[in-house]
Parts: C-alpha cells; sequence; structure tokens
DNA sequence: CCCTGATTCGC
DNA sequence: GCGAATCAGG
C-alpha cells in the first residue's frame, strides 16, 4: 500500500480524532498499526494535544546485538537528558469515543438454561477488534446501538455466550428457545 | 493475554 | 520514506 495524499489525510483526520494507530490502520486497510504510527512520527504529528509536556527520553534496549547482528554505535546515541517528563505518553487525554454512560445490563435467556449474558461493554464498531465480541446489541438505528464487545475467543466473532446463540446446533430439534437479545 | 504509542534501522 | 521488530507501559 501505498501513502497516497488522501489517505494520510485521513490518517491525519482520525489521528487528531483520538483514534488509536490500530483502529486507523484497519480503517485504512493495507496497513499494520506499525506503519501507521511509523507514519505519523514522520509527519512530526505525533503528541496529541500535549502542549507543554516534557520529552520523554527512552532508552531502548541495553544489548548491543540483534538477530541481525546489528551493532548500536552506543557512543552516538542521544543521551537521556535530565528532565524529569510530566507525563509519559498521550494515552491520557484521548478523548473518550462514548461520552455516555448507559447502565448496564443484565439478560437471561428464558429457556430454563439460566445462562448469564455477559454484560455489554458497550462496543462501538471502532472499538471491536479481531477477538471482541460483534454481537449487536439494540436498534442499529438508534444512538443506543452497540456491540457486546466481550473477549471472544481467536478467530470467532462472537463471545462464549453469543457464540451459543450463533451457532445453535441445527440438529437439537424442538431445542427452540426465545432468547431475549439485545436491549 | 489483550492493548497502547515510541523507537530503531535494514530495506 | 517505509514499516517490522522491539521496546516500555496500561
Amino acid at each position: 500500500m501505498t501513502w497516497t495524499d488522501e489517505r494520510v489525510e485521513l490518517l491525519k483526520k482520525l489521528w487528531t480524532d483520538g483514534l488509536s494507530a490500530s483502529q486507523i490502520a484497519t480503517e485504512l486497510g493495507g496497513v499494520t498499526r506499525n506503519a501507521v504510527i511509523g507514519k505519523v512520527h514522520r509527519l512530526s504529528l505525533s503528541g496529541r494535544a500535549k502542549p507543554a509536556a516534557a520529552p520523554v527520553a527512552r532508552a531502548r534496549k541495553p544489548a548491543a546485538t540483534t538477530s541481525n547482528g546489528r551493532q548500536m554505535p552506543a557512543a552516538s546515541r542521544p543521551q537521556p537528558t535530565m528532565q524529569r517528563p510530566l507525563v509519559a505518553g498521550n494515552t491520557a487525554l484521548k478523548p473518550l469515543v462514548q461520552p455516555m454512560a448507559e447502565p448496564r445490563r443484565m439478560l437471561r435467556a428464558t429457556g430454563g438454561d439460566d445462562v448469564v449474558v455477559p454484560i455489554s461493554l458497550h462496543a462501538t464498531i471502532l472499538t471491536l477488534t479481531e477477538q471482541t465480541c460483534k454481537w449487536p446489541i439494540g436498534d442499529p438505528n438508534s444512538e443506543d446501538f452497540h456491540f457486546c464487545g466481550q473477549r471472544s475467543n481467536s478467530g470467532i466473532p462472537y463471545c462464549e455466550y453469543h457464540s451459543r446463540i450463533a451457532y445453535q446446533p441445527v440438529n437439537d430439534r424442538r431445542r427452540e428457545r426465545k432468547l431475549v437479545v439485545g436491549a
């Protein structure tokens, strides 16, 4: 993938909007979060709103050699200054995607299994990753719409509970259960 | 373990 | 310039 003007612009927008590098990478497609971060640095738009933040000097690896046989010219490495960083990292000011706190609900299946439905984490489309439950909750047309957001096993789009609903065995004859889903 | 951004350096 | 590897940290 190449960094076209459009992609760079989108990157800038999403980054300043406070999205994480991995989220931006997903949004852009064809790039990893490392690529995004690298580009962000090259564009010099790293510190997302941290006017007076002291630069954080990071010492990397003490090791002198890597598997490639790289040698670190330790003498030429920039030395840490005496400055005491006020804050490390810029994650703190990252704007919350969800301003509204929703009362959490517990739902139960009504079939008698007495299975507890996971608490909704109010995940949005941008919050979802490879291993967050993508079970939709609520009316997609509503502001309140969100996803389950529970951790799911690798490669499985739903959490344990919602997998059961999603992948009900077809052979279980007359096992129909009216399930209260969504909110 | 999942995630976050930061950094280095071979390409 | 690019981004994988690797780091430190939550």
